[in-house]
DNA sequence: AGAGGTGTAGAAAGCGCTTGCTGTGACGTT
DNA sequence: AACGTCACAGCAAGCGCTTTCTACACCTCT
C-alpha cells in the first residue's frame, strides 16, 4: 500500500538504516550510494511518515505559533514575522520545520487545549502572542503548562505578551503602559481636558496596561477621571462603533476619544461621523498599534506604532535558537507616537 | 522521564491496553477500571505521545490549512471560519483535532513544501484557500500532490480557489468574473468611460478572473479597453498607491480606478488624494473583497462582497466530513456588489 | 607483511502506542 | 448441573523509523 523506508531500502539494495542516513544526512554515506538511495524515494515516489520519525527519534519539527485572533492583523503581522523566522519551508532557516499557528480565539480553555495538543506532539518550540487572559487560576495553570514545556525541552516564546516569571519562557512584550501614556499625554497637550477611553475586554493585560498608562498620564496632568469616561468592550471596529455612542451618550462634551486599538478607533470615528460630529475639530481620536490600514482613515489615525514584525521575527528565532534570549529573559519594546490628522486642539 | 503509557498502566495495576482503550474510549471499560486509570493519568500527569500514538493508529488528527498571507485579513478570515468548524480544541466539533494553518507568502516551492509536510504527517484533511498560482508545471505539481493526498484518504478542500479536475480536491470557488463584471458595469452605469484597472500579481488565478470580468464588461459596453488602462502589482496597500499614480501619469484624464482588492483600492484613495484629485468627485475607486476596513475609508469603498467566513464555514465542515461535497465536487460562491461613496458619476 | 586507521554499511533494539485475538470469571439458560 | 454468553481485561504483535554498536573492506604506516 503506502510506501516504506524498508521498499525504498530493498530497492536501492541497501539497509532500512542507510535510507534514513542518506534522508537525514548527518551520517557519512558513499556518493555512489546515496545517489542510488535517492532514485529509489524518487522512483517510488516515497514521503517520510512524520509520526514514526518523530517517535523514534523523539523529535519533532513542530513549532507552534499561538494567536488570539487570526483574523485580525495584528496577529497576523506577528505571526508572519515569526513563521519566516522560523522557516517553514523555503524559510532562511535550513531545517523545514512545520510552523503552525493555532487560533484560540481569546478562550482561555482553547489556549490550553492548543498548548496540550503541542505537548502531545512534542513541538520544538512555542510561540504565544498578544495579551495574557488575567484570570488568576487560568494564569496559575498556562504558567504550570508553560512550565512543563520548557522543562521537556520545548522553547516557549512570549511575543507581545507579558513575562511569565518561573515557567522558563522568554518574553517579549511591548511597553503598553508607556505607549498609553504617552498618547494621553499627547492629547492633553493638545489641550485636551475631557478624553474618553474605549477600553478592550476586561480581563486582557493588554487592555490593562495601555488603561493604567491613559490614566497616568491624566494623573500627571491632574486631571481627575470621571468613571463614566471608561467603557470596555471587545477588539473590534463594531465595539469601537457601539463604546463610542456609548461614551457621548454619557458625557456629550468629551472632547477626544481613545481607543483600545485602531480596529475600536475606527468604529469610533464611524460613529463620530455618524453622530455629526467633525474629527478632530469636535472630537480627536486615538488608535493604537499602527495596523497598515490606519493611515487611510480619513484623517489618518493618531496612533502608537508597535514593532510587531521586529518583535515577530525577533521571536521567532529565539524560538529557533538563533539568536540570544535577551538578559534576564525579558525584553519590551517601546512603541512609537504616531501623530496624524485624526488628533488636533480642541474646539476653543 | 517522561512518563508513558506503561506508567500509568502500572500505577493503576493494569495493562497498558486498558490505558490506552480509556483514553481513546471506544471500547468497553468497567466504571471502577476507567476511574482508577484517569486518577492515575492525574496523579501522573500524563500526556499522550502523539506521534507513537499516529504512528500506531496510523492516523493523525492534524488538519492543515495553506493559506498565501497570513497578515492579510482575507485569508485570516477564511481561515479563522475553518479552524472553528474543524473544531480545534473546543470548537464545535467533538474530536480535537489540531488545526493549523501554513503560511506559503504566495511561493510555490512553500506552497508545495507544506503538502508535503503535511503529507508526512498524515494529516486528516487540507484546505488551500485562495488563488492558485497559473504556471503550468506548478500547476502539474500540485495536482500531482494533492491526487497524491486525496489517494492516501486525506480529504481535500479548495476555499476560493478554483477547482483542480482530477485531483478529487472539493472546490469552494468564487465568482470572481461575475464580481468584477458587475463591479465596473456599475462604474459604466454612473457613465465612466475611462476606466484605470491596478490588477493584482500577473500569475494568480484571482488577478486574472477580475480582470477578466472588468474587460468583459468593457466589451459588453462597446468600450474599447487602452493597454494603459492596466498595471499589475501586489496585493497591498502600497502597490496600490504607486500603481494608482503610474496609472495617473498614463492618463490624466481617467475618471475611475478599479483595484484588484480592497488594500489595493485604499492605496489607490491615497495616490488620488495625494495628488490633488477628490473622490469620488474627479475619479470614483472600487475595491474587492469588503473586508471590514473597507468601509471606513473616506468616503467607504464600493466593493464586492464575497462570502468569506461562509465559504470557510462550508470548506471546514466539509474538511472534516460534517457536511456533504456539492454535487460534482464544486461550487461556485457570488460576491454582491456593495456601492458606496467611493463610486460616483464622472464630472460632466 | 602486520597493526592500526578510516570510511561505510548492516543488524537489531527499541521509541510509545493501538488493537486483534485470547482468556476468564460471572451470569443466564435449558 | 452443564453449557453457552457476556463483559471486560491482558498478551503480544506490530506501526515505520532512528541510532548504537558491530562488521568489514581497504588503506596507510612502520
Amino acid at each position: 500500500m503506502t510506501v516504506t523506508l524498508a521498499d525504498v531500502a530493498a530497492r536501492a539494495q541497501v539497509s532500512p538504516a542507510t535510507v534514513s542516513r542518506v534522508l537525514n544526512g548527518n551520517y557519512p554515506v558513499a556518493a555512489s550510494t546515496r545517489e542510488r538511495v535517492l532514485r529509489a524515494v524518487d522512483e517510488l515516489d516515497y514521503v517520510l511518515n512524520g509520526p514514526a520519525s518523530s517517535l523514534a527519534a523523539a523529535t519533532s519539527d513542530l513549532v507552534g505559533i499561538l494567536v488570539n485572533d487570526i483574523a485580525d492583523p495584528f496577529f497576523g503581522i506577528m505571526a508572519s514575522a515569526i513563521q519566516s523566522e522560523i522557516g517553514g519551508p523555503g524559510g532562511r532557516a535550513g531545517g523545514e520545520r512545520l510552523a503552525v499557528v493555532c487560533n484560540t480565539g481569546g478562550s482561555p480553555e482553547r489556549e490550553l487545549t492548543y498548548l496540550t495538543l503541542l505537548q502531545r506532539q512534542r513541538a520544538a518550540a512555542v510561540v504565544l502572542t498578544g495579551g495574557a487572559i488575567e484570570d488568576a487560576p487560568h494564569r496559575a495553570a498556562m504558567d504550570a503548562k508553560l512550565r512543563k514545556l520548557t522543562d521537556a525541552g520545548t522553547r516557549v516564546v512570549l511575543c507581545g505578551r507579558p513575562p511569565a516569571p518561573g515557567t522558563g519562557a522568554i518574553a517579549l512584550t511591548f511597553d503598553n503602559r508607556g505607549g498609553g501614556r504617552e498618547l494621553t499625554e499627547h492629547l492633553i497637550g493638545l489641550g485636551h481636558r475631557r478624553l474618553g477611553y474605549v477600553a478592550g475586554p476586561q480581563e486582557r493585560t493588554t487592555t490593562r496596561h495601555r488603561l493604567e498608562g491613559h490614566r497616568a498620564a491624566l494623573a500627571a496632568h491632574g486631571i481627575e477621571e470621571d468613571p463614566r469616561w471608561t467603557v470596555h468592550g471587545r477588539y473590534d471596529r463594531r465595539s469601537g462603533y457601539e463604546a463610542a455612542l456609548e461614551l457621548l451618550r454619557r458625557d456629550p462634551a468629551l472632547t477626544a476619544v481613545v481607543a483600545a486599538n485602531d480596529s475600536v478607533a475606527l468604529g469610533a470615528c464611524a460613529a463620530l461621523r455618524d453622530s455629526g460630529r467633525k474629527i478632530p475639530d469636535d472630537v480627536s481620536v486615538a488608535g493604537f498599534d499602527d495596523l497598515p490600514f490606519s493611515i487611510d482613515a480619513v484623517p489618518a489615525l493618531t496612533t502608537v506604532r508597535l514593532p510587531l514584525a521586529e518583535a515577530g521575527a525577533r521571536a521567532g528565532r529565539i524560538a529557533m535558537g538563533r539568536e540570544e534570549p535577551p538578559p534576564g529573559g525579558i525584553a519590551s519594546a517601546r512603541g512609537e507616537l504616531m501623530v496624524r490628522g485624526s488628533s488636533g486642539a480642541p474646539r476653543a
